[in-house]
DNA sequence: AGGCGCATGAGAAGTATTTGCAAATACGGA
DNA sequence: TCCGTATTTGCAAATACTTCTCATGCGCCT
């Protein structure tokens, strides 16, 4: 998967800090990623690589269709793997935890809706914020 | 609407910046404005405001409810006034355009999808990303 | 009118992201 | 394998938006 031929039939060259980027979105756990979370793993993988190129090479990324960019009400960007399949977003306000789910009647509504008002859609985001239930979950209040 | 009193059970003195602010929103006819749109417009009705008093005063708005803020995949924030009917977005990716729309079902949906994973839900954003076929859209390409 | 305390304006500071540039590197051809 | 060259990289400086600091100003109660 983490292959150099796929970079290059891109029209980008195979380096260092790209095939690195790629390997760690194809075998990390977390799926949803910021710039800066890709820079420090790499770091601590004892990969020298500049927090600038990081940011290119999710750009370059991004638009040859191999991630996808969120934003989750945070500041910052969020990327994940393009896996061909859309779906929208579940996020956990207290720990950032994310779920995806799609649903086909709300994509239907949502074209409908669109078609209705004479707008030509290109895209869209949906994200649910809520609490999760997970054990993980530093949930609110209890112990401060 | 826009009177003293309004902003004082509040909690807010009744002060020059936050009423001009509120009578913007409550005037004017585009409704979802970013905080460099309030600033200009309120330098050019030559009022003396500063750019950090009306981030404040928005915050402080949003706070007390009076205002929504969005992000509509831009790097800036809009404010709208709270009607208190919510409502979602389709937002023209040529000129900006937006209009508000609701969907009963869609909103039952997430609710729905969020109850059965578990999740406590506090809120979502749902934009429509598309091209409107207003006459004053500035459309893609035919001319340079 | 007088005085207290919150509010304001200007600029500095803070974040996330992008850009300029010289040095490093990938890679097709010799 | 070694080279030449066009890309890419890391760093630092630049941007863009938003928040903070602080000295001064002004709303509001008496
Ligand atoms: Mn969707
Ligand atoms: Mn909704
Ligand atoms: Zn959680
Ligand atoms: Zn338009």
């Amino acid at each position: 998967m983490t292959s150099p031929a796929n970079l290059k039939n891109m029209g980008l060259k195979a380096t260092l800090p790209r095939l690195k980027v790629l390997e760690l979105f194809e075998h990390h756990e977390k799926q949803h990623l910021t710039a800066d979370d890709v820079y420090r793993m790499l770091i601590n993988e004892q990969i020298d690589i500049g927090l600038a190129t990081v940011y290119r090479v999710l750009t370059q990324f991004e638009q040859a269709g191999l991630l996808i960019r969120h934003h989750f009400d945070s500041e910052k960007a969020v990327y994940e793997l393009n896996a061909g399949q859309h779906h929208d977003h579940l996020v956990c306000l207290q720990c950032g935890h994310v779920e995806e789910f799609y649903d086909e009647e709300i994509e239907r509504r949502q074209n409908m809706i669109a078609e209705q008002r004479g707008f030509a859609i290109h895209d869209h985001s949906l994200h649910l914020y809520a609490d999760c239930k997970r054990d993980a979950c530093p949930r609110r209040s209890p112990h401060k």
